[in-house]
DNA sequence: GCTGGGAGAGGCTTA
DNA sequence: TAAGCCTTTCCCAGC
């Protein structure tokens, strides 16, 4: 196939926002965060309606390389044949990352016209479980009253912040997954963020489906509490049982 | 196109290994760690030959939706015609997850035969910055002598064990890009686990290009040391200049 | 624009 | 298989 061809119809496409895939014995070189190459070989290179560019081997599901588009818009600022045989295409981005593309030669370009649209209805995110939770809070522990969410402190976002029947200031840091390092030690710091803040003792549960064994240590060395519990993916997600600590309870209800 | 006929097309294509590429009008569903679905729309589907999917959208690099391949191995278990008129394609794996294709309508299906390689050659990788490093730890303060590189913990791998000028040790943490809360805690945690190995009060060092305000708060909270450094990106990564604290100095040579 | 953090994170490496 | 962690993480929401 042409390459001046392949030229033409990649312009069209970043005109006509289309979808443009195109085929071929390629070498990619990037520059930026990191810099790569990719020697010659036959790959799959995609470039979408909001310039974001992607080259793809025949494995795994991430590019091999890419450009994004969504934080540091992207732009081609280059789709020239050089010396009559090689197509030079150059994706930049406003971080100064460079993305270059060599194609020696093209096997085939297809261009379809897909809409830009956005349209995944996701549910099971955590958000939605701590929307569920927030709603009866007692079922975590009888007497547990809520009093804020999304509770923004200068060191992150504290997802629930209740008061148990004693009174005592509970902070809450919910997981839909398994918790790690990184859950402990975040719930650490709001936990210690809140007590400086109201300059009172406070309690700080973890709930995740499961934790690591040495998360767990080192949730436990930091006197926090950890709960588990289950949940259903489903239309609209549901929190269905809580255990303390290690054990889990399932279906309760 | 006749639904058939892509049918018999991906069916071949698995069985090839090719990459095959779907463009039509399609329903997808998910269920597995969440669950999601994406109602009807022209979309991109593409199957590579280690039978990862992936769903793709007219915009960001990231696929709507997909199946991986790499941790957990899929499998088309279904492709098949339903009330004759309807592609119905499944993906399960080895996590139970399941994604669900229905094609109404296909306007193009592709086939390419591309090797399954794998052969992106990066650099600026930390496991590269970290033996630049390592080659010449005096560059990060006279006296520092390496002892072990990637010490493997039961929390983690620590990467580098320096001995400073008065024979005390050093733990340091190499970070590629600005330094989080993760990055601190990180450090800490080895340090506390060498402390507790050797029994002696143990420094530790954050290495990295920049570091977050409230990153560096909580390292010093800890007691920790931070240094900046700059590096370059290339055939081999180098590292140009360090600098203690939040002063950066570049280009020391 | 920076920061913090979720994600169906993905994917790799080592125990 | 599980844990830990790096990634050109990507991407979004909040300020």
């Amino acid at each position: 196939m042409k390459l001046e061809q392949v030229r033409e119809k990649i312009l069209n496409s970043l005109k006509n926002q289309t979808m443009c895939l195109v085929v071929g014995n390629c070498f990619v070189s990037y520059t930026g965060r990191a810099s790569s190459k990719l020697p010659r070989g036959k790959r799959l290179l995609m470039i979408k309606a909001d310039s974001s560019v992607s080259i793809h081997e025949n494995r795994l599901v991430r590019p091999t390389n890419y450009m994004t588009s969504a934080k540091t818009s992207c732009e081609l600022t280059e789709v020239d044949l050089k010396k009559g045989k090689e197509l030079l295409i150059i994706s930049k981005n406003k971080a100064k990352e460079i993305l270059e593309i060599i194609f020696y030669s093209v096997d085939d370009i297809k261009v379809y016209d897909l809409p830009m649209s956005n349209d995944l209805r996701l549910s099971g995110s955590e958000k939605e479980l701590n929307d569920a939770l927030m709603d009866d809070l007692e079922f975590l522990e009888p007497g547990l009253k809520p009093i804020n969410q999304q509770q923004v402190f200068r060191t992150g976002v504290c997802d629930i912040i209740a008061e148990d029947k004693d009174g005592k200031l509970v902070v809450i840091e919910l997981k839909r997954r398994q918790a790690d390092y990184g859950a402990v030690t975040q719930l650490k710091r709001y936990v210690e963020q809140v007590e400086k803040l109201k300059n009172i003792k406070t309690r700080g549960i973890l709930l995740a489906p499961d934790i690591r064994k040495s998360a767990m240590e080192l949730l436990k060395s930091y006197g926090l509490e950890y709960y588990s519990y289950d949940f259903e993916v489903g239309e609209r997600s549901k929190i269905k049982g809580i255990g303390k600590s290690q054990q889990k309870i399932t279906d309760i209800f």
